[in-house]
DNA sequence: TTGACAAATGACCCGTTAGTCATTAGTATA
DNA sequence: TATACTAATGACTAACGGGTCATTTGTCAA
């Protein structure tokens, strides 16, 4: 196991235990049996670290559950496996569930904080396809509401597995959110979160990342990355946000290039803001 | 204005936009022209601040709750003002909802951490007493999760209230939780939250409160509150955790006579789970 | 064995902050 | 005015934690 992988691993125990702040670097080197500075080899800050697990966890989980969705060929299932999935997840990454809890909305990093919600967002994006997958005709204008209903589910559901270390039974969890979810989906009437609620949301939490930024996180991301077919469209993509060029249709495809590739997540999430697709 | 009003009122401004941690006194008092040292005049420390902060308001919210759900006579409409009294508090006192949730999870303080979980239990046991009035026969196995739902509800949709500063229609919000909660009670069929998982996390989370910690919790109500019925019932129930010698009965007519108080409801709730009730 | 390079150490620096206390300002009473 | 008392001040302390860097330890090829 590399350095970086203990320290992280450890790190997150402690995270998890204590909190990020009230965690000292002392404490985690001490953790792992090295020295501080032997830290600092691995680390540039202690921000740097959080940002990693957050990263490393994260990009995991979400493209998990996006390849989930994308896979199942049955719409039957699919409700219940994602439930499953999710939950499983959970449960087997139970100290980065709390850690998650834990940091979601603190406000040390501005960095973190339009991580986190472009995570969110992430989230909500697979959420919501799967929604118009399973019931396009049958929810009309409630379709918002039930993916927020889905979140408050998962939510809810999620601090089980936190807060106590009951073995917990997934299936018959899964089973009975899909239930709940499908009677929402048939029957529910009246909408709140109307597609321009959305709209507004969206407006107001994508008008703060400049340009420059955008671009420190390309060239750490390329920094990242092998060269490839994803190095070379964000490479490309890098060139039109300084000067455009391409056609729209070409942009996405790029865009479509490196979504996939779990390192570029972050950069393509941006770049989409910014093209605004 | 007391000088303690003005505090917390101050610090609560700057707790939301920055976290209790990353807050320091000389910011609070420098937000409320006053010097240091006049803080420690109103506070013993930082932490007193937050958790009289902490008091203050979750008091009143559950309190609010609470005596909406106790004299609402007209069960049709007890979900709807249920819901609309829920997010008019957090839009009321928005400041307040985002530190709550920025903290939720800290853990810095021990006695934060239980505080916490008593209040949530207290929401809790609202909302289940609810549950079981308007819909008792229909549920049955399913009562648990239905309170599971509508907190999940409840956190998911106050977020909205808390990050974007869009004024929103609670008469629609308010009814359109209401058609949710009323379907999912009227439709679901599979359990999650048995009864037993319930007695399980009771048992969980209760055994750690020791009987000094109580005392000390009863001295301190006592010192707050001026000469009354609760304040005698009070004193023979510390009695009675000294050495028991009443009857059952008798004990929970004496709970029962502090429980409205807003300052017993902390000892209250600690004594109800020392008791057994 | 030696020398060169990389890996690791931990004492130290520096900024920050919770909390204290000698001192001062303000006020009411004799 | 003098006295006594309270309210308020802010410089100060002690502790802590993130980050640095001169020094030591380990490794491997010549």
């Amino acid at each position: 196991m590399s350095k970086k992988q203990l320290i992280m691993e450890k790190a997150l125990e402690l995270f998890a235990d204590q909190g990020f702040e009230a965690t000292s670097v002392q404490q985690i080197t001490d953790h792992c049996g090295i020295s501080k500075g032997a830290f600092y080899l691995s680390f540039k800050s202690k921000d740097e670290l959080i940002l990693a697990l957050i990263d490393y966890f994260t990009t995991q989980f979400t493209s998990n559950i996006d390849y989930l969705v994308k896979s199942t060929t049955i719409d039957s299932e699919l409700l219940y496996k994602f439930y499953y999935t999710v939950f499983e997840s959970f449960n087997k990454h139970s100290d980065f569930a709390k850690v998650l809890i834990k940091e979601q909305m603190r406000s040390f990093n501005k960095e973190f904080i339009v991580k986190m919600r472009s995570y969110d967002k992430m989230m909500e994006d697979t959420i919501l396809s799967m929604v118009e997958r399973l019931y396009d005709e049958e929810v009309g204008q409630t379709k918002h509401d039930l993916v927020f209903c889905i979140k408050g589910f998962m939510k809810m559901y999620s601090e089980l597995f936190i807060f106590y270390n009951t073995p917990l039974d997934l299936e018959l969890l899964a089973h009975s959110l899909t239930e709940k979810t499908n009677l929402l989906a048939k029957y529910v009437t009246i909408p709140f979160v109307s597609n321009e609620l959305v709209q507004q949301f969206k407006q107001q939490s994508c008008n703060e990342v400049t340009n420059e930024q955008i671009l420190g996180v390309i060239e750490q991301t390329l920094d990242d990355i092998e060269d490839s077919i994803e190095k070379e469209s964000l490479l490309l993509l890098k060139q039109e946000l300084l000067e455009p060029t391409l056609s729209r249709p070409l942009v996405k495809g790029l865009l479509e290039n490196i979504q996939p590739h779990p390192h570029c997540k972050w950069a393509a999430y941006l770049l989409r803001g910014y093209f605004g697709f």
